[in-house]
Formats: C-alpha cells, structure tokens, sequence
DNA sequence: AACCGTTCCAACCGCAAACGG
DNA sequence: CCCGTTTGCGGTTGGAACGGT
C-alpha cells in the first residue's frame, strides 16, 4: 500500500495538480495522481481541484443576491447543495454549505414573534436602546436617510407619529416592537428609516402596506444594506423582513 | 503574555450513484 | 444483470485564526 499524504495541501502539491490538469485535462482521478507526482487520493486531489484550484471560482464573502438565491433554494429544495450550487456560479458545493452552517442557520433557525424574524437573546438591551431612540433621548440622524418614497418624494420622516418599531443594532441584533394590534388590523411594517451605520428602524407605516410600495421600500432598503461589509448585518435584516416580501 | 472559548472553513469520511466491462 | 471501480454528495471535524479576559 502506497503513503497517501492527507491534511492541508502545500503549495507546491497545488502546482503540481494545477500543471496537471492543465497539461493533460481531467480523466481519471484516482490514476492520475501517480501521474502528477502527488502522493495523494483521486479522492483528495478531485475535491482540491472542484472547491478550491477551479480557475472559474468566485471566492471571496457571499453578495446579497447570491444569499437570496441560497435561502430561497433551500426553502425549496433543502440541503440539496449540489443543487444550489448549480444555480450560483463560481460557488461549490461546499462554500455554500459552510456558509450555511456558518453565516444562515443561525437566522432561518430563530423564532418568530408578530410573524418577524428575530433573535431570541439580548432582548433587554435590544428595547432599551430602541425606546431610547423612540422617546428622542437618542436622537437619529434623519437627514440622511437614503430611502425615498415610491412617487419619488422625499419622506419626511421627523414627523411620523408611529411608535412601533424594529430595531436593529450591530452589537444587540433585532429586535420587534410591533403590536398585535398592527397584525390585527393588517398593517405591514416597510423600511423607512435608515439612521446610520450601527442602528436601522423599520417602521410600521398604514400608509404604505401596498404591495408595490412595499417592494419598492424594501428593494431600496436592500440596496443600502448590500453595501455593509457585515455579512451578518444585513443577513439579520433580511431574514427579519422575509415578512414584507411577496 | 497566557489562556480559553468560539468561529470558520478546508478537508476528511462514509455512503450512494454512475459507469463500464 | 452482476460486480468492481470511479465519481459525486452531504455530514462531520481538526485546527488555525480570532476575540475576550
């Protein structure tokens, strides 16, 4: 029986696969090992090559869309990775599960209360720091809100008279301020509010619960938060608005 | 600085499907 | 169809990196 090496893969195995596969192509991967001088399993060298030596990969975090395509294809299909991976190129198979495990299960696995996504600890601190920014003893900087209306005038969002909120803050997470009586009466919250980088409120807004406009609302809302570099972040955010979504 | 718990992901394993003689 | 070999898939894990004390 042959040494076959395991574990991480030098640089210098890397090489020897890459000139390979680019000399001779792909034919049979458990005799072309020997071949290349790698002392190594068809099986190892095929997973190197598919997840990590592919010229066609994408690497790098995950963007907003090609997390939406993950969590709508797992809805739809579970664990189907192979799947899903199909439908999001220069990813593999196993990235997408490990983002998965990693970045999604978290969320999808959380409870839901007024039918909103959110996280189950810290929720103290969480109403604390939103009724601070709700009673003005921390005030938000309104002037900068980069979301406009769908007729495209400008909101003005200093003299809303709401009072129920979500929140979200990058140290707390979410948190829901929505009454029963906003379900009741079939009011949609919409992202209206976007104060700066660490805190968002999602406003319940009766005037807006349309569906286009809703749409409208949150495309834009999705549009500033795919800029923050924190995955989580907007990952959190998205997940806690799948209600307002069609 | 040292320690410890957590996060993340590359790579492993076992099993199933596909292939081909 | 059978059976040995190869390929592909999904679950799991080892250990590096990171963050907190």
């Amino acid at each position: 029986m042959d040494y076959v090496k395991k574990g991480a893969w030098s640089p210098e195995e890397d090489k020897k696969l890459i000139d390979y596969i680019t000399k001779y192509r792909i034919w049979n991967w458990s005799q072309m090992p020997k071949f290349a001088g790698l002392s190594r399993s068809g099986k190892s060298c095929r997973l190197r090559w598919v997840n990590y030596l592919r010229p066609d990969l994408k690497r790098g975090p995950f963007s907003l869309e090609e997390t939406q395509t993950i969590i709508r294809m797992y809805q739809s299909l579970g664990n189907r990775w192979s799947a899903i991976a199909k439908e999001i190129p220069g990813r593999t198979d196993n990235e997408i599960k490990n983002f998965y495990h990693t970045h999604l299960k978290k969320h999808l696995g959380g409870t839901k209360v007024n039918n909103v996504q959110v996280k189950p600890k810290s929720r103290s601190k969480k109403v604390e720091k939103a009724k601070q920014i709700e009673m003005g003893q921390k005030k938000p900087l309104l002037t900068t809100c980069p979301i406009k209306d769908p007729n495209d005038q400008s909101l003005d969002f200093t003299k809303s008279s709401s009072s129920n909120y979500i929140t979200f803050d990058e140290n707390y997470g979410i948190s829901d301020f929505l009454e029963t009586s906003d379900q009741e009466n079939n009011v949609t919250s919409v992202v209206n509010q976007v104060h700066d980088e660490n805190i968002v409120i999602l406003e319940s807004n009766p005037d807006s619960t349309s569906p286009s406009n809703i749409d409208l609302y949150v495309k834009d809302f999705m549009n500033v938060i795919s800029h923050s570099s924190n995955v989580d972040f907007w990952l959190e955010l998205y997940m806690a608005t799948d209600n307002l979504r069609g």
